[in-house]
DNA sequence: CGCACGTTTGATGGACATCAAGGATTGTGG
DNA sequence: CCACAATCCTTGATGTCCATCAAACGTGCG
C-alpha cells in the first residue's frame, strides 16, 4: 500500500486530527501494516506493548480474561479507533486482547518512534487525551449501569451503544453488523447467556428486535429499548 | 503562597514528572489557589469545565450521580491526583462532582493557558496520558469486579485498594485515614448499606477488621482480606 | 432531654444464576 | 443427499444471594 492511501485512512481517524500533511505523510511513512484474519489475536493480553495501532478496516472486540478465568468483553473497536495505544504510552503490558470479528488492516508503530512522532506533532498527544477520556467515561457509565441496573436495562442500553458505535440502518430498523452470539452479549453485560436469550426472546415476540431471522440482530424499535434502558 | 512553595508541590506530582524548573515556575505561576473547606464540593457535576485542577493537600470523593438520582462513588483522590484535567481536555461538562472529605487545597489552571502550557511543555502531555491510562485500568478492574464477584469479595477488594492508596500502618494493623460510613461503602461496591454492615459485624467479630471502636477503620489482617477478596 | 443520623439485625421476597435437557442450525464426510 | 458432530440457542425447574422492608439501638448535639 503507498504512502497516499495510508495518508488516506489516517487523515479521518480522531487520534490525528488537525495535523498537516507533512505531518500524515510522516506517520503514514512511519506506519507498518498489520493484517489480522477473521477470529485471530491482534496480540495476547500480558504481552508487552512494543507497538501502538490504529484500525484501519474492520472490526475488533476487546477481551479481558480475569484471575479466574472468566471472560469479559472490554468493548468493540472499529475503524479509526486505537488498539493498544495506553499501554504503550504507559510502558505496561496490554490488558486486554482484540480478536478480529471480520478480516482486519491495522497501522502499526514502534513504541519508540511513535513517541517521536508525538513530540514532534503535539496535537497527537491532545487527541490522544481526549480520546481516551472518551473511553474513561464509557466505562464509568457501564459502571454504573453494572452497578445500579438490572439485566433487562443493561442489555437494552448494551444494544444501544453498539447501534450508535456501528449500526446500520436498514428498512427493516437498525442492524448490527457483526455476528454477535448470546454468549458475547452476556459478556458485555454481566450476566449469563440463558438470561440474555430469555430477554432477546422476550423482546423478539414483542417485535422490539429481530434476533431469530438472520445471523445479525436489528433493532426495529429502538424508541422502546431507550425506554426499557431508561426505565429505572 | 509563593512560587517557589508551589514549585514544591508541583514537583512530586504525576502529571509534571520529567519538567525542568523553568516549566515548574511557569505552571507555577500560572496555577491558582483553590480551598475547599471539608465537606464541600470542589466544584459541580454537569458545570462547564474552564479550569482543571491538581490536588496539593486532602482527601478527596468522586461522586457521579445517574440520570435516576442514585449515587455512585467513582474513586476516592489524594495529593498529587489531577482533578477534572480530562473534562478541560474534552472540552465536556464536568461528569463527576469532588467532595472534600478534609479541608483541601487544590491548585487550578484556567483550560486555554493549561492548553498553552502543555503545547510548551510536551511531558505534561505524556504524564497526562499514563495518569489517565491508570485511571483506565482501575475502571476496568472494578467493572471486572462488580460484573464477576460477590458483595463480600468486592468491599474486600475495596478496603484492600484504599489501604493501598491511602493507608496508614498502626501497630493493631492497617488503618483507613479518613471516616468511611456504611453508605459509601455501599456506594463503592454497589451493594447497599444494610449488606456492608453485615458483612464488617461478621468480619469484625472475626477479628479482620475493627470497625467499631474508633470512626476510623482498622485492617487488622489484611491477609485474610486478600483471601477474601481472591476467593472466587 | 429529644431529635437526627448512622448503624445493627431480623424477616421476607425477588431477580437472576445455576442445573438440566432438549431443539435448531451449520458444516463435514461418506 | 443423508448421517453425524459440533455449536449455539431455548426453555423449564430449582436454588441462593442479596435487596428490600421493618424496627430497634446507639451516639452526639442543639
Amino acid at each position: 500500500m503507498d504512502t497516499e492511501t495510508r495518508v488516506g485512512l489516517l487523515k479521518p481517524v480522531g487520534l490525528f486530527r488537525s495535523l498537516n500533511g507533512a505531518a500524515l505523510t510522516a506517520l503514514a511513512e512511519a506506519a507498518r501494516e498489520h493484517v489480522v484474519p477473521r477470529g485471530e489475536a491482534m496480540f495476547q493480553q500480558g504481552d508487552e506493548a512494543t507497538h501502538g495501532y490504529v484500525l484501519a478496516w474492520g472490526r475488533v472486540r476487546l477481551d479481558q480474561v480475569t484471575a479466574e478465568g472468566q471472560n469479559i468483553v472490554i468493548r468493540h473497536l472499529g475503524p479509526g479507533d486505537m488498539v493498544g495505544m495506553v499501554a504503550v504510552f504507559r510502558r505496561m503490558p496490554f490488558p486486554a486482547t482484540p480478536v478480529a470479528l471480520e478480516d482486519c488492516m491495522a497501522l502499526g508503530w514502534g513504541a519508540g518512534r511513535f513517541a517521536e512522532l508525538m513530540a514532534a506533532y503535539p496535537p497527537i498527544a491532545q487527541n490522544a487525551i481526549a480520546a481516551v477520556g472518551g473511553r474513561i467515561e464509557e466505562l464509568q457509565s457501564r459502571l454504573q449501569e453494572v452497578a445500579t441496573q438490572r439485566v433487562e436495562q443493561r442489555i437494552a442500553a448494551t444494544l444501544l451503544r453498539l447501534a450508535n458505535q456501528a449500526g446500520r440502518k436498514t428498512d427493516a430498523g437498525v442492524e448490527i453488523p457483526f455476528a454477535l452470539s448470546r454468549q458475547d452479549l452476556a459478556e458485555m453485560t454481566a450476566t449469563t447467556l440463558h438470561t440474555v436469550s430469555r430477554t432477546l426472546s422476550a423482546w423478539d415476540q414483542e417485535g422490539v428486535v429481530d434476533s431469530r431471522r438472520s445471523s445479525h440482530l436489528v433493532i426495529r424499535q429502538p424508541h422502546r429499548l431507550v425506554e426499557i434502558a431508561g426505565h429505572a
